[in-house]
DNA sequence: TCAATATAATTAGCTGGCTAATTATTTGAT
DNA sequence: ATCAAATAATTAGCCAGCTAATTATATTGA
């Protein structure tokens, strides 16, 4: 019932579903979905070919979600999927190299963005909210499990 | 490139999306998705009938996005679309009984879940993290508009 | 060894956001 | 008073996430 938790609650709501919407609305012009430039943008700083497992981690979705972004990518030149030599079931990501090139533009109209929405904050509250954050992501991953 | 911006972008994808997904699990037992499930909680507490209009900007979507939200609802008995008597173009959105008997249990749960996540934190350093969100909201804000 | 289990990618089908366009009604300006 | 513009709800169609089930291949243990 604290004022705190349901101030936090609606900020969390709010924040995030505003960044996207904003990088969603400054990648359009490129073509590209927020969806989309994530694998893009994850495989650019990877900078080595990615298993999609890891490359679905790192965008912070599953797997199966990722396949059809992927098949998109794949259709419009962006990617390769590489057969893996150690595994026969598994496939590398690869970026080609027009991708390659975009990738830097891409990450400099989101480090932008980024940069218009946090460059006014005091450095010192800002640790402390990402030290808070951090713990509610902790305290998240304890609730998943059930007290056993 | 400084290192917190990074951090406190990625935490601001990823603990949204951990509260959500823990969310949906405690409340899949009733029967809801978290998005019929917020329709049901804001129609709770505002404790009176309410326009779709302001309803969507309560639960933080589009118009458009609420309306198969309400056939849903209606549907299953949860809500009643009212004619509204001064504009005819407008409907008001009112609770069943039955709707407003569960949605107590609902908030019980939903609560259950923020105390869990929040109730570890420093009070303090809660109050600097809203703080630095609600700046962060600002900015957003500000760089719908561009500079004119 | 080889059968059971686990894992990588995929497919199918659901949910739930969005924008753009439509319809009915209201408001506002001349 | 009337016509143009704004507004409330809706529909249609897209994008993108999820889970569950499938297929092919690897790993493990009796």
């Amino acid at each position: 019932m604290s004022q705190s938790h349901q101030e936090v609650a609606e900020l969390l709501g709010a924040v995030p579903k505003a960044w996207r919407a904003l990088l969603d609305q400054r990648l359009r012009p490129y073509g590209f979905s927020q969806a989309t430039w994530q694998v893009l943008l994850k495989l650019g700083r990877a900078g080595e070919p990615l298993l999609q497992n890891e490359l679905a981690a790192r965008v912070g979705i599953e797997p199966a979600s990722l396949v059809r972004l992927l098949d998109v990518l794949q259709a419009d030149g962006w990617i390769v999927r590489q057969q893996d030599e150690q595994d026969r079931r598994a496939k590398r990501i690869c970026l080609t190299a027009k991708a390659q090139q975009l990738s830097g533009e891409l990450l400099q109209v989101a480090d932008a963005l980024k940069a218009e929405l946090l460059d006014g904050l005091d450095p010192q509250e800002l640790q402390t909210c990402i030290k808070v954050l951090a713990q509610i992501r902790a305290a998240a991953e304890q609730a998943e499990e059930p007290p056993a």
